[in-house]
DNA sequence: CGGAGAATAT
DNA sequence: TATATTCTCC
């Protein structure tokens, strides 16, 4: 969105404004910032951490600081100076067990760069903020083991936003053509690596193998299952490809006594489908953690937030393309 | 020789 | 179980 506020106002100036102030829609015609985006029932039947209550102070502080920030001044209002934290950075991460909660506020990880640069996948932009700050966090963090070139990587927790991110490419790419490589690449995640997503995709056709024919299954609250990769915040699903996960290639002849959906479970908690938030979600893998904007769901260290994959992709464009992703901001001669 | 995918390890 | 690592084969 700051590119789009860049976009239109960057080369103009006050004048410029107001001519694109004409047009968008008034006070009267706006959400207002007070309103309650979530209601209290759901906030409460699924941790969601409520929105602060916004006063008319904080909407006016929130205008200053964004026409000061068009003007290209400074903001007189850090974000933290009030409740009104539109663009929660960072959220608290979390490892396997070992619940690494750190507020990685810097956008880098200095850390470890050099050794483990090598694995370092493209960053950039992407409001994919959550699912780029989680990896991220895997390669900083730990700043013990990455001394002697020796460090190890913490242990890639996919979470649902990532594992949408997956299934979305997977899905895009077609099944068939869908290797670890091109994920990688077409996943633009930053510290993610081709084993991590050739560990997934291992299972993800798993699951999709035991699921053959089968339509959704009202019992699959996996991570897996595609209910995960419905209304997420950020846009739906292109139908380019098809979302059904499996085109199902040659009926396998085996299917015996059906043998148990796989079911995923997230750190033991079994997260509900939430899809009142748009967040179809199950229980599914172990916390990994994100965080991002808007609001979070809260799991065990873990929150949501919008995951525009591509908004500029995702978005009505029939033949979406990851022209953006393959396009990382960052060089992506790594690896 | 890199990489995909399966097998195995943790 | 979920993810990582190793092993095979292409």
């Amino acid at each position: 969105m700051d590119e789009d506020i860049e976009m239109i106002g960057g080369g103009g100036n006050d004048e410029r404004m107001l001519e694109w102030e004409n047009g968008l829609p008034n006070e009267s015609e706006l959400t207002p910032l007070s309103q309650i985006l979530v209601p209290p029932e759901l906030t409460l039947a699924f941790s969601i951490t409520p929105e602060p209550c916004r006063s008319m102070g904080d909407v006016i502080r929130a205008s200053e600081r964004t026409i000061l920030r068009l003007c290209g001044r400074q903001d007189p209002f850090p974000c933290s100076s009030s409740n009104l934290e539109l663009f929660p950075s960072r959220l608290p991460l979390v490892y396997g067990e070992e619940d690494v909660q750190e507020h990685e506020l810097t956008p880098r990880t200095p850390a470890m760069d050099d050794t483990e640069s090598r694995k370092i996948q493209k960053n950039d932009y992407n409001e994919d903020v959550e699912v780029d700050s989680s990896l991220r966090m895997l390669n900083s963090s730990n700043a013990d083991n990455q001394s002697a070139g020796t460090s190890k990587r913490p242990r890639l927790v996919w979470t649902p936003p990532l594992h949408k991110r997956f299934v979305e490419v997977v899905t895009h790419l077609g099944v068939k053509n869908a290797v670890p490589k091109t994920i990688m690449q077409l996943m633009n995640v930053e510290g993610l690596t081709r084993e991590n997503v050739a560990s997934h995709l291992q299972k993800y056709r798993l699951y999709l193998k035991r699921n053959q024919g089968e339509g959704p299954s009202t019992s699959d609250n996996s991570l897996f299952s595609p209910s995960i990769l419905k209304s997420t915040g950020s846009g739906r699903m292109p139908p380019s490809t098809t979302q059904a996960p499996a085109p199902a290639p040659p009926a396998q002849l085996e299917q015996p006594p059906t043998p148990p959906l796989p079911q995923m479970s997230y750190g033991g908690v079994p997260l509900l489908p939430i899809s009142a938030l748009g967040m179809g979600l199950g229980q599914n893998d172990q916390v990994g953690v994100k965080a991002g904007n808007s609001a979070g769901v809260g799991y065990p260290g873990y929150k949501f937030h919008h995951y525009n994959i591509s908004k500029d992709q995702q978005r009505d464009r029939p033949g979406i393309t990851f022209d953006s992703m393959l396009h990382p901001h960052v060089s992506n001669t790594d690896r």
